[in-house]
RNA sequence: GGCGGCAUGGCCAAGUGGUAAGGCAGAAGCCUGCAAAGCUUUUACCCCCGGUUCGAAUCCGGGUGCCGCCUCCA
């Protein structure tokens, strides 16, 4: 498999550091606010490569941290008046939920930077030991210029770096380009050798990358706007801490705009997860995404988004035969173009024609299509099950269309679907379409859709 | 200003040297009592100008337009 690294700017071939294994970290939210489609294009698309990793056979541990230590939690708190804790587990939970409606798989380590000050600090000690940083009145800077490399990521020369670096006037730094490790804060922050603070933002993924996954990894992603200050920072304190490379593979995706901007909180562009599911479901989401591929910038409308859902709409609407898990899909064609096209760093597009491909062919009787359409697209996250609806809200449903009838035809009772196909079918065998197209509609309008075959008459919630 | 990216049919998009995948939308036909779903068919001088080549959307040079990062940001 290819992957396109951020650091080389070039496609390179994926070995991991330990064969069949793979250690793959990818920064997670701050949690404060509700997540936007933007946070999701992100996690979707990394849940997409952990999810295909696996379904290579890849033994794969996904890291993906919160950051719960933050300037904004504590803006917040303080506007609620309520402690950064509850701020920021209300938000990790509603996080949570929006991943989970996303359908994206539940990373296998999820540290909590609250959880990690005790190594962020052990992390911090490291540095100052080795001249790496230093302490100005309770805070600690890293000292970019000795970290040679500096730069080496972003592709910026140090000179450039340095012409537009921000210079506070408070500030106590030896250079305008150092960062913050550790930023003094009586009131919110932990104890430490340099008094009370708070750990500086970089300095969390380093220390929760290498606590969990160890000095060096296989990879490193996060959506492109990362890639300066804060993976910079991450690789100057994490190598110069551990004399050890950090990351082989550097990931990074690209934006959702919107009217061609990047959307943002800042912008105030932005449409949250939660109110993007109550229009779109999750696999319209995902489809948008995948369309595009990742390191391109998806532009958001519901344009596209309704297409995407009628594309959507065309992968569960082939006809669907039994999951033959004995069948092996590998030795199909289908599955050869997909893999070729996912092994090209992640040709999502391409993949998805296979997909488009093998439920026409599904549709057309071939033996095994739907088998391995159902395989190949859950391996991209897709899920062919219907929301699921209680019992009740089912009856509900059924009672809504029955009570729409029973004016219309004399002893409908709506008490139940087959109560109602069969009085439908009698109408039509009677030629009475004007109550079969009634009894139609009523159901549509209740949220079933019938379909006439050859068979008989189906149906299923919309 | 420094660094990086993008420009393909109405819309989205694949495609890195041999005469353009796929999806959405539209049109026509089949199927259907009518629909829905499905099946079939159907629309491209690849931003502009030079160059290399037998041959370029694809390589090189020069333009034009758009975007991102350089400050918290997925």
């Amino acid at each position: 498999m290819k992957l396109h690294s951020s650091y080389t700017n070039e496609l390179e071939e994926f070995k991991p550091l330990v064969e069949n294994k793979v250690s793959m970290y990818v920064c997670g939210p701050t949690v404060y606010d509700y997540a936007h489609l933007g946070h999701a294009r992100c996690y979707v698309t990394w849940d997409v490569l952990n999810r295909y990793l696996r379904f290579k056979g890849f033994d794969v541990t996904y890291c993906r941290n919160v950051t719960d230590v933050d300037d904004k939690i504590l803006k917040k708190a303080e506007a609620e008046g309520k402690t950064p804790e509850e701020v920021s587990q209300h938000w990790y939970k509603v996080f949570n939920e929006s991943m989970k409606a996303l359908n994206t798989l539940k990373p296998d380590i999820e540290p909590f930077a609250t959880k990690t000050i005790g190594e962020m600090i052990a992390m911090i000690k490291e540095l100052i030991e080795k001249g790496y940083a230093y302490e100005v009145g309770g805070n600690v800077y890293f000292r970019v210029k000795k970290f040679s490399e500096y730069g080496k990521l972003s592709g910026q020369p140090i000179e450039a770096l340095e012409s537009g670096a921000r210079v506070e006037t408070t500030d106590k730094k030896e250079d305008p380009l150092d960062f913050a490790l550790w930023k003094k804060d009586e009131k919110h922050g932990y104890p430490s050798p340099w008094g009370r603070g708070r750990p500086g933002w970089h300095i969390e993924c380093s220390a929760m990358s290498r606590k969990h996954l160890g000095k060096t990894i296989d990879i490193h992603a996060g959506g492109a706007d990362l890639v300066f200050p804060h993976h910079e920072n991450e690789i100057a304190q994490s190598e110069a801490a551990n004399d050890a490379k950090f990351v082989n593979y550097w990931l990074h995706n690209g934006f959702v705009t919107v009217n061609k901007e990047k959307m943002s909180k800042s912008l105030g562009n932005f449409l949250t997860i939660d109110k993007l599911l109550e229009k779109y479901d999750a696999n319209t989401i995902r489809l948008f995404i995948l369309t595009n591929h990742y390191r391109m910038p998806v532009e958001f409308s519901d344009e596209a988004l309704i297409a995407a859902e009628n594309g959507v709409k065309r992968l569960m609407n082939a006809k669907r035969t039994e999951i033959d898990d004995n069948f092996d899909i590998t030795q199909t064609p289908e599955y050869k173009e997909f893999t070729a096209a996912m092994d090209e760093d992640m040709n999502t597009a391409k993949a998805l024609a296979v997909l488009f491909d093998l439920a026409n062919k599904a549709n057309k009787d071939e033996p095994h299509a739907f088998t391995v359409l159902y395989k190949l697209a859950s391996a991209l996250g897709f899920t062919f099950d219907k929301p699921k609806l209680s019992e009740e809200e089912l009856q509900a449903k059924i009672k809504q269309a029955g009570m729409a009838l029973a004016p219309l035809a004399r002893g409908v009772r709506g008490d139940s679907m087959e109560e109602i196909i069969a009085v439908r079918k009698k109408a039509r065998e009677e030629k009475n379409w004007e109550l079969a197209d009634k009894i139609r509609i009523a159901l549509d309008e209740a949220g079933i859709v019938l379909k006439d075959t050859k068979e008989g008459t189906t149906w299923e919630i919309k």
